[in-house]
DNA sequence: CTTCTGACA
DNA sequence: TGTCAGCA
């Protein structure tokens, strides 16, 4: 499946992932200082996206604009060594499904955290501000 | 002209 | 996040 080398391969700057996600190029930096995204970098040092990165930003721009903070897209986003319940799945095609979280999953962590009993040490807050569109839709 | 890092009237 | 500076 060399289809993956494809994907990663290091392609446009910055500018066209702009237009490509409608993200500035301040926010696509900041996610990159917060490690949510990391594109190559050409001997000028300039920034190198392949069409994972770009599939990658769209995804965290869907998860801002759904009220989840950095911390909180860090936790639903790939990354995630092993998740206990969450097997590793693999899709029909033999290609390695992404290990991300569910709606239903981020919901339920959502819910837990908003509703306060979170015992658990070293939980982060995944909300931004008021409690996000999850009750007001 | 485009991108990069750092900084904040 | 925007935006401006000063480089590369």
């Amino acid at each position: 499946m060399s289809d993956d080398i494809r994907r990663n391969m290091a392609l446009f700057p910055i500018g066209i992932v702009m237009k490509l996600t409608d993200l500035t190029a301040r926010q696509i930096r900041y996610y990159e200082q917060h490690e949510l995204v990391m594109p190559a970098r050409t001997g000028g040092n300039q920034r190198l996206y392949s069409f994972n990165d770009v599939e990658r930003l769209l995804e965290i721009k869907s998860l801002i604009e759904k009220g989840v903070n950095i911390a909180g897209i860090k936790q639903v986003l790939l990354p995630m060594s092993e998740s206990s319940e969450e097997a590793t799945v693999i899709n029909e095609q033999s290609e390695v499904k992404r290990k991300e979280m569910s709606e239903t999953q981020l919901r339920k962590m959502l819910k837990r955290q908003l509703l306060g009993g979170d015992k658990r040490l070293g939980q982060v807050s995944l909300i931004q501000g008021e409690l996000s569109r999850f009750y007001k839709r």
